[in-house]
DNA sequence: ACGATAGTTGCATTTCTTTTACAATTACTA
DNA sequence: TAGTAATTGTAAAAGAAATGCAACTATCGT
């Protein structure tokens, strides 16, 4: 089960859904009721989230649309920097928000394969670097380091 | 095509073959032509790679195994601590290796997709800061930056 | 050196995720 | 309110990765 610990505070920002129609309306695009129900039901989750998990929580409220839409809506959530791939695990991709949330890093452990968020300030550090010495643009972030944690090291499953 | 900066200096450390087959044994398993023959293949690449990359190189050269093979051997390899899984792209796995390189950052143009490698002392300080304040024993790490590199946004690709 | 045995290979198939063609539907603009 | 271009669901396709199985073989003990 990951574990948050890395939230920003949510305050001070335009709900994400204002965003999304901003930028539906640039884009010349629709603001439909499928894509509004996906877009407050993925900000409803405040964790990670993937496809799957999103499209029975869904069903599970009688929200009958299809995966199709779901799969054609991520990719405008990305492009407006309201959400961003996270980490390809189990055969399929896992997202997170993105707006409103300070960079951090995801730690897994290996074994319990449990996700925990961190946040320290080398990595804005990092970013200011690559930005300065380097030119790039940076628009976001995906940091993951991988291991063992205190729990499953003192539970002897390694040495 | 992705470039790569921060190469760590290859000297000074046990041939990739010898840290796999060494693993080999000590898990009773066996070292196999066929393994043999990805192994050497993969660490005669000096980039990132995925599956097909991989199996094509190995065709052209007139090594006719089967891809079952190559995703048979990956995990080992990874298991080993010799690559890892780096970025998910294009529908698939690309990896790179890991043994004998320092830790790095990837920073990925959106415009023209390339990848360049750099190098920050200040990863290793977030990684010994998990280590010691939260207990954990990292064994890997993924670290990729977003954005646009100077010479896309010269071209005006992004205002 | 040889034979037994358990791991490995290639092939074909399966599973699973993600994308897409298409016809019906619908949001948006004038 | 009508016109039009975008969007939806369905079903199928595309593609990556995993796997069952029979044939093969690396390894080990004798």
């Amino acid at each position: 089960m990951p574990k948050t610990n890395a939230k920003t505070k949510e305050t001070e920002h335009l709900p994400e859904i204002e965003i999304f129609k901003e930028y539906i309306r640039r884009k010349g695009l629709r603001f439909t009721p499928e894509r509004e129900i996906i877009v407050r039901e993925i900000f409803e989750i405040h964790d990670h989230f993937d496809v799957d998990e999103l499209y029975l929580r869904l069903r599970n409220k009688g929200k009958k649309l299809s995966k199709a839409s779901i799969y054609r809506t991520l990719p405008l959530l990305i492009d407006c920097g309201l959400i961003q791939e996270v980490y390809h695990e189990d055969g399929h991709m896992h997202y997170e928000h993105v707006y409103g949330h300070e960079p951090h890093a995801h730690v897994r452990c290996l074994e319990c394969r449990k996700v925990e968020e961190f946040t320290d300030h080398r990595i804005k550090e990092i970013e200011e670097h690559i930005t300065k010495e380097f030119g790039y643009r940076l628009t976001g972030l995906r940091f993951e380091l991988l291991g063992y944690c205190p729990d499953c090291l003192k539970k002897q499953y390694r040495p």
